[in-house]
This record gives structure tokens, C-alpha cells and sequence, in this order.
DNA sequence: TCAAAAGTGTTCCACTTACACCCATGT
DNA sequence: ACATGGGTGTAAGTGGAACACTTTTGA
């Protein structure tokens, strides 16, 4: 947004130094029952060697969205994902005095299709969220609020086809729920509400897991955000 | 937030432009029965005569939140409201090449508190939200993503204690939700559902609004965001 | 006494919750 | 045959939605 009333008030600050603009992006999965975010190790002040969501300047005009997946792809050659803008920070950066602001999105992956880049400096990493390194730049309140935020999308829609493969078993959706809420849910009540909320296919195929009666393959009516 | 991976693939923008920042404050209230918005009317290009959400620069070392509280106090001099960050566009200015991020809040008020400022420019003025003037720089998609989100907080937040005076009636209350969410609901089940959420705590006072039986007055029990 | 808004209960339905056993398979 | 996870139904409780009449006041 460009040229707005100057100032209406007295306070008129006499040069602007612009601040500088990040778009950050929250890659989340599920991995083996944990609940997990992509970090990168930071190569440079401020904050140099410790843990930060990646991000990157916004490119002109490039749009916040197109940003974000953009840094999506480029750290985990992902597209095409549950990727949702989450919120922006004002005030993650003690030290510039300029102002910085990020615009943080999150996105919600399948652990099996990404592909990490190979690098000697900012080298990513994924930890479990309830197991995280010394975080820089308070991206702790970042990931806490995106946290809340990915439990509540849960609820009412199908994000969850974002941390899976494209079939799956009733146990596998169970099981990520369960890692992202924090929480066991009883086997029924999930099932019928899954199956009543048409957000599910069944196919015809199976999966033996082990010794034991195999798994009927489910697959998500849309592979897009919808809510239920 | 400052320095971040310069970039991870090839592309590697030589020079940054950095882009402006805007902190915008969606203003809204409701007055006899209609859900109205504050706009600001652009004596300047971009959309010279086009009405707009208020807004402007984010000064050096200043929060977003401190901004948009401070831009709030500008155009209405009300303080202690609700208001909150809505959501952050890249792309409301086509004409800017450099690239422009407006970071959205949005604030209830009661319409009786604000003392709109005098101006000969950019002059505020309040439009009913179904009865809007041609809008600046996409302002439209803005109020769309306000309007949802406001009926959604008024489903499980008391947010409306920043719409109604210190005292009011239910009917008032159911008044306020009724003109907000475009329909009209059961006075019965509201009144229940309201006093059952421990929202509000019954007055010994009453208030006769004409001639027939006079309203119970309530407030709410905290005059600060909570969820119910 | 009348007009006008305030105030009040009950029924039905849909959804959530709690809970325990049989099924199909591999070894 | 047995160990393992897959798969299934029912009853109780809770919350939302629909619906109409009596009460209190001022004129």
C-alpha cells in the first residue's frame, strides 16, 4: 500500500527508513508419531548458530504468496501443499534498529516428499516440536502460535491431506492427529467422524503392516483446502 | 527479521528495493441496526477521490500493534478496544513497482466514544458495509476478509463488549450480532446461550426505552478479549 | 385499555463421548 | 495357536434450533 494521509497528528517522523520486509515459512510434518518443523542453522549475526524458521526478503514485486512458496520449494522442493499465511511480526528482531517485519506463513508437508538441500552454511533440520534447539530471533512465540493454529485447522478441515501420501489407512490419519494434538482419541469416535465428514474416499486397496489383518487404503476427496 | 539465507538457488536479486509498509486499521461499529466501516477518502494518487481503509507508515522502532493503536487513536481517539492484527496483503497497489506490504488490524468500537478528527483531506466518513463507495487500491478484498472474520469472533469471543456501551440490554446485545452477522436470531436461544456463557453479569439497574416494560441492563464480566 | 418491547420453557434432533469385543492375517 | 493391529455398535449426555405466550410499562 503506497501514499496514505502523511500523518494527522503533530508526530511526523521526518525520514523514513523503510524496514525491511521477510516472509518466513513454518514447514511442518509428522514423522513416526512426532510432530516436527524444518529449522535452519543460522550462519550469521544476528543470532548466528542458533535455530530459525527459513525465510527471505520478498523479491519486487513478487506477491507474499508467491514468496512463500518459493522458500517452500526451495528448501524442500515441495509444491502444491497445505500452505497458509499465519501471522506478522513486527518485533522478532531486537537488534536492527530500522524495524523488520516478517510475514510468516506455515505449511504442512509429507515427510516423504521432501528433498533437503545440500549446503555447507544454513543447513536445515527437523526437529520435534516438543524437543527444539536454542531458537533465534523469538521464533519461539512463532511456532507457538503456529501450533494453535495448525490444532484448529484440524478440526474443521482437511490439512491433513498435506502430511500424508496420497492413500493411507484410518490409522495412519489417526496417528497424526494424535501426534499434532498431543493427545489419544478413541479408534470409533474418529473413524465415523472422519468417514461422516465426506472428506474421505475408500478404495479398494489394502495394506498388510504386519502380521496381522491389513488396513483399508482411504484418499482424500480434494487434495486442496476445504473446510468441514 | 534481518539477515536470512541470501538465497538457496541460483536466483539472486542484485539490488532489493525495499518495499514500503503500511499498517492499515479496519474501523467498525454499529449504529441503529447497521454494520458500518470508517473510510478515509485519498486526496492523492494513488485513486485520488476513492475511499480507503485508514492507514500509514509504521514508524522506525515501532511495534505493528503499537501502529495500528496508534492509527486507531488518530481517526477516532478511542483507546482500550478490540483490536487485532486481520491479515498482512503484498499486492492491494498494482501502480508501486517497488512493492508494497500493508499490514491489516481491525478495531470494534462503540459508535457513541469516537470524535472523528477535522480535516480538509482525507476525510473520514462512516459507510454502511452493504452500502460501500468505490473503494482504493482493493480495499474491497480487505473488508470481505474483515467481515468473515469478525462473525466468526463474535461466535466464540465477547468481542462485542467493544461495540455496546459499559451498560446495555440483551436486546441491544442481540442487535448488535443480529446486524453484524446479516440475519436474525432467536431471542430466546440467544438470551440462553449468552447468559449461560458467563460472559455478562446482570445490573440491578433497568433502562426504559418507551412506553412499555423497561430492559434489565448487563455488562460484560471483562471488558478485555476472552474466549467462551 | 392498548400498544410495544421485555421476558420466559419445552421438545426435538444431531452430534459428541465413553466403552469392549470379534476379525483377518503372518509367523 | 497365538500375537497383533484392523474393524465395528450402542447408550447417555450435551448443545443447538424451533416455537408462542405472559409481563410490565407509558400514553
Amino acid at each position: 500500500m503506497a501514499t496514505m494521509p502523511n500523518s494527522t497528528t503533530a508526530t511526523n517522523p521526518p525520514i523514513e527508513i523503510p524496514p525491511i520486509v521477510a516472509v518466513l515459512v513454518g514447514i511442518f510434518t509428522v514423522v513416526e508419531g512426532e510432530f516436527q518443523v524444518l529449522l535452519i542453522q543460522r550462519s550469521a549475526a544476528p543470532d548466528e548458530g542458533k535455530w530459525a524458521i527459513p525465510g527471505g526478503g520478498l523479491q519486487p514485486d513478487e506477491s507474499l504468496d508467491h514468496a512463500a512458496t518459493r522458500k517452500l520449494a526451495e528448501e524442500t522442493g515441495v509444491t502444491d501443499v497445505f500452505l497458509e499465511q499465519l501471522y506478522t511480526f513486527g518485533d522478532l528482531d531486537d537488534q536492527t534498529s530500522r524495524g523488520s517485519v516478517a510475514v510468516v506463513y506455515f505449511a504442512l508437508v509429507d515427510h516423504d516428499r521432501v528433498r533437503l538441500p545440500e549446503r555447507t552454511a544454513w543447513q536445515p533440520d527437523w526437529f520435534g516440536m516438543g524437543d527444539l534447539p536454542v531458537l533465534a530471533l523469538h521464533n519461539e512465540r512463532v511456532l507457538d502460535v503456529a501450533r494453535q493454529r495448525i490444532i484448529n485447522k484440524l478440526q474443521y478441515t482437511n490439512a491433513a491431506y498435506s502430511l500424508l501420501p496420497a492413500f493411507f489407512s484410518l490409522t495412519d490419519l489417526q496417528s497424526v492427529y494424535e501426534s499434532i494434538l498431543g493427545r489419544r482419541l478413541d479408534k470409533r469416535n474418529f473413524r465415523r467422524r472422519m468417514l461422516a465428514s465426506d472428506l474421505l474416499v475408500e478404495t479398494k486397496q489394502t495394506a498388510t503392516m504386519g502380521r496381522h489383518r491389513p488396513a483399508r487404503l482411504y484418499r482424500f476427496a480434494a487434495r486442496q483446502p476445504v473446510e468441514f
